[in-house]
RNA sequence: GCUCGGGUGGUGGAACUGGUAGACACGCAGGACUUAAAAUCCUGUGCACCUAAAAUGCGUGCGGGUUCGAUUCCCGCCCCGAGUACCA
């Protein structure tokens, strides 16, 4: 029969589920090896073809993997609380549980159908109770925690109470508010239970904190930072401000150090390092504290060169700090609120983008530089943020171009501090390089003398020390939704008490509408007799989107375990994840949230890995590929009803409109197809050029009304799975980012057809033979198998599937009927083409479904051993011929050979060779 | 501005440590089969020159360098994409 897809894949698919062939045992003689996708928010729209892209590669790998004798963890699930789920519920009254429900079911038979090796026993869904009372669990274990800075460790709150027990606040060495009281044991004991718990919460991982929010008004809830793009929603597009509220945060800042050096040891693609690490934004420096004159202020500046502190000749505040207008006399009062007025007519981006502008005002203040005693003036100026630091910083003219240009601009002393420093007088000059001068004290030192005993020195005087500054904050917690966690808390007398651990989960409440009250409380609010047994107010605040899914990989590990997260043999035995595939638009998100609670729990001894994810890689973006028809308009520009196609509409006043990618082919469009697109066209003419209709091209998003979606669904009717799964790792490297189109498929399906001949004879019967595999059929085997293995090791799959096409075509031409080499070439092709193998694999005569744990072939070089190589012959590095030559010959027999060849003596032109360089299996050069 | 990618035929892309640039596919052209079309199969296909073939020349963003030999290494520049940004 011929290839008949479509039953092959139904067939298969049953029989992989009904067997569940891919369930993974968590116990095995075999070395584990854990797959893991980013698990999917099951939209409305359902799949596009963009998604399965890194879900292909990392079937492919699995299978791969479980051929190589690997017990492969390959798990699925859905990432399934989130906006959209409730944003429909805001308007459609339907309770998000239900969509969920129903986008969950789409997306499981869009999976299904292309034949991925799921282990579906094991699947997760982030809004499922049995699933979000873990996660509730984990927001009770980081409620319970410190984070201990003597040993660099989170640990139970219980070891803190001991010490505030034993020795008070004073040794406690801990990641913690700022506003921390200092008190003896004694005083300890006499606090209220209201007043330690207060305490207690500057200290625990998971904290209340009034603290500037993004809140969206559009939304109704607080954003995180990475959920805020240049001032508007990352999901959209609203606007953003700037918001005071109580709200829940994690204190991620504690991680900050170990989440940097962790970078280090793990296998990740280097700009999602270098992102992470920019938000991380560590910077070691020091503060200081400049003496306000006639004010008992003191301003706090940070800074990572302290070194040049003799240099300073002004300070500046940023326009919005605090203390601008207490700070100001009167005299300068006009002059900087002029200044304060026209920075906050900037918009963001313009601040941001004007970086060449100089401008400030002064204040009239003057403050007094610690170190040398001067007093210098005090500025504001808008290159200072207010979110950064202090929001306070130290001018040293000669050593910073932008405090040279400000120095430069308003006539401010420029100071040289270094003997190695040039041309101060042009331009600011960063050397460390020297010994320092016109520097008091330092004078005479060099940098790295210099550093460590200005901090002593300042830390001695109290006006400052050593300080490692971080540009990341503590992540937010809260949100103000429905669709989300409910966080296991209660509140009485205004202090936030945990719920039993036997009370989880803490069940979403059911309510009437998804929508904040009319006071402004989240839709929580709205859950009538919704009490807490012991009394008080639930905590109305759901969890971020991001909480769910910063531990679910531990769950596939044992999913469907009651008593626990996971067990402990279950996290013994699989670790950590040993290859993730995903999207970069996670690099500081979920991967950055996922590192922190990964290494909370490895603190608290539940888990074993410092790092969840040993390599990542993110596989690109699959881009729409718009197709375009031109409409003619008529002189007064009205609308006509002819349309020209692409190459002849320069001659035309045209109107380009979007057309179905559907309905065209290789960018050819079908003119049936198109009139009964839309019935605005049923009576469209059109100006063809070489009898077809050409459309226009253009790369956009994709997006349904830009009518550029391709459905997984449509190709796999019309090709099947095996065919897509290889087309989309066809199109390029896994990396990067393409526009898709579906131009090349027939290529691939045609390839599969040719396939399955090998198999068969003219009359498509089954046909193979157990003759002894000729030389050729070995050498094109062992090919393949070492370029598929090499290929598949470092992800680049498209080249292999170019291989596999190689091979097929050479064994075509070898009339290859032979069962030792077809049998192996189904092996290889197995992990990329499951369907068509497994079928094959049964009718060569093996027991059905034992395809996926067989084994992988065995390279043998032997067989691609050549005693003969055809020499490229080139002369002054151009090729000129080829000399076919046993691979047994050195340099003087080969150049008697090509000496004494007339063809060669052709190019030589009766000159004679100066110098023949000879690289054994390589190459033949001469130099004339 | 900084950091990281990238720039190769009509198109997607290949060339893994410097060694025959353009594999594999799409598209296109021609042919076979067919009453015809589809499907299938075969042949050709970087560009220029040439009626054609042969030959020759030019060709991996641009300019230079190293080398017997450079898509690959080095220097300078241009363009595209991603991230990030007065970070003190």
């Amino acid at each position: 029969m011929d290839y008949q897809f479509k039953e092959i894949e139904q067939k298969w698919q049953k029989f992989w589920a009904d067997k569940q062939t891919f369930k993974a045992e968590t116990n095995s003689t075999k070395p584990k090896y854990y797959v893991l996708d980013m698990f999917p928010y099951p939209s409305g729209a359902g799949l596009h073809v963009g998604h399965p892209l890194g879900y292909i590669a990392s079937d492919i790998f699995s299978r791969y993997k479980r051929l190589k004798g690997f017990n492969v963890l390959h798990p699925m699930g859905y990432d399934s609380f989130g906006l959209p789920a409730e944003q429909y519920a805001i308007q459609t009254g339907q309770h998000p549980a239900i969509t969920t429900e129903a986008n969950i079911a789409t997306y499981r038979r869009q999976l299904d159908q292309i034949g991925f090796s799921f282990d579906w026993s094991r699947e997760v869904r982030t809004s499922e109770p049995s699933y979000y009372k873990w996660t509730q669990w984990i927001f009770m274990q980081l409620f319970n925690s410190w984070y201990n800075l003597e040993n660099d460790k989170a640990e139970d709150i219980s070891t803190l109470i001991e010490k505030f027990n034993s020795s008070g606040s004073a040794d406690v060495k801990a990641v913690c508010d700022e506003d921390t009281k200092s008190f003896l044991p004694s005083d300890w004991a006499t606090f209220t239970e209201e007043q330690k718990q207060e305490e207690l919460l500057k200290y625990r991982l998971t904290y209340l904190r009034e603290s500037t929010v993004n809140w969206c008004p559009a939304l109704g809830t607080v954003l995180a930072n990475d959920e805020v793009k240049d001032g508007f929603s990352e999901r959209g597009g609203y606007p953003v401000e700037q918001k005071k509220m109580m709200q829940w945060s994690m204190r991620i800042t504690a991680y900050a150090d170990r989440l940097l050096q962790g970078l280090d040891t793990i296998d990740w693609p280097e700009p999602i390092k270098e992102m992470q690490r920019n938000w991380i934004g560590k910077s070691v420096g020091a503060s200081v504290k400049f003496q306000v004159e006639g004010n008992d202020k003191q301003i706090e500046v940070f800074t990572t060169r302290v070194d040049t502190i003799f240099g300073v000749s002004y300070l500046v505040l940023a326009p919005e700090h605090e203390w601008v207008a207490e700070l100001t006399t009167p005299g300068q009062k006009q002059a900087v609120e002029n200044y304060i007025a026209q920075t906050k007519k900037k918009s963001e981006l313009d601040r941001m983008a004007d970086t060449k502008t100089v401008s400030g005002a002064f204040t009239g203040t003057y403050v007094v530089n610690p170190v040398s005693g001067e007093r210098v003036q005090l500025w504001i100026a808008d290159y200072v943020l207010a979110g950064y630091g202090t929001g306070a910083v130290m001018g040293v003219p000669s050593g910073d171009q932008r405090d040279w240009l400000f120095a430069t601009h308003f006539n401010l002393p420029i100071i040289q501090i270094l003997d190695a420093q040039k041309d101060i007088d042009q331009q600011a000059d960063a050397t460390k390089e020297g010994k320092y001068i016109n520097s008091g004290f330092i004078n005479g030192m060099t940098y790295k003398e210099a550093i460590p005993f200005l901090n002593n020195w300042l830390e001695e005087q109290k006006v400052g020390k050593a300080k490692v500054n971080f540009r990341q904050r503590d992540a937010i917690f809260g949100r103000q939704r429905y669709w989300g966690e409910p966080i296991p808390v209660y509140f009485k007398n205004n202090l936030p008490y945990l719920l039993n651990e036997e009370e989880l989960p803490l069940l979403l409440p059911e309510i009437d509408k998804y929508l904040p009250t009319e006071t402004g409380e989240p839709p929580l609010a709205r859950a009538e007799d919704w009490i807490p047994a012991a009394g008080g107010t639930y905590e109305l605040s759901t969890m971020p989107g991001w909480a769910g899914s910063s531990w679910y990989w531990y769950r596939y590990m044992d999913a469907n375990n009651n008593g626990d997260f996971a067990s402990k043999e279950a996290i013994e035995y699989w670790k950590a994840v040993d290859l993730y595939i995903g999207g970069s638009e996670h690099a500081t998100g979920h991967l950055l949230y996922s590192r922190f609670w990964n290494k909370f729990l490895k603190d608290l001894g539940y888990t074993k890995e410092e790092e969840p994810f040993k390599k990542l890689i993110n596989q690109g973006m699959i881009q729409g590929r718009s197709n375009f028809v031109y409409r003619i308009n008529d002189a007064d520009g009205k609308p006509t009803n002819t349309y020209v196609s692409a190459g002849l509409r320069k001659e035309y006043k045209t109107s380009a409109l979007h057309v179905d990618v559907n309905i065209v082919e290789n960018d050819t469009l079908d003119l049936n197809k198109f009139k009964n697109w839309r019935e605005e066209y049923a009576n469209a003419e059109f100006i063809l050029e070489g009898g077809k209709y050409i459309c226009g091209v253009e790369v956009e998003k994709m997006s349904k009304s830009k009518f550029n979606v391709v459905n997984p669904d449509d190709l796999i009717e019309r090709y099947g799975a095996d065919t897509l799964r290889m087309y989309e790792m066809f199109l390029g490297p896994l990396e990067q980012s393409k526009p898709w189109n579906t131009n090349g498929i027939e290529g691939v399906f045609k390839f599969l057809r040719k396939f399955w001949r090998l198999f068969h004879n003219e009359e498509w019967h089954f046909h193979v033979n157990d003759s002894v595999p000729t030389k050729a059929e070995l050498k094109s085997l062992h090919k393949i198998i070492k370029k598929v293995q090499d290929d598949i090791e470092r992800f680049s799959f498209n080249t292999s599937v170019s291989s596999f096409m190689i091979a097929v075509n050479e064994l075509t031409d070898l009339k290859c009927k032979n069962r030792q080499i077809l049998e192996d070439m189904v092996i290889i092709l197995s992990p990329y083409a499951p369907h068509i193998c497994e079928e094959l694999w049964v009718l060569l005569g093996n027991e059905a479904g034992t395809l996926s744990y067989t084994k992988f072939p065995t390279f043998n070089p032997e067989y691609l051993v050549e005693d003969e190589f055809a020499y490229p012959v080139s002369v002054n590095g151009k090729m000129k011929m080829n000399l076919n030559l046993s691979l047994t010959l050195d340099q003087p027999e080969v150049e008697a050979i090509l000496l004494a060849n007339e063809q060669f003596q052709k190019f030589l032109d009766g000159k004679s060779p100066k110098k023949i360089i000879f690289v054994k299996g390589k190459i033949i050069n001469v130099v004339v």
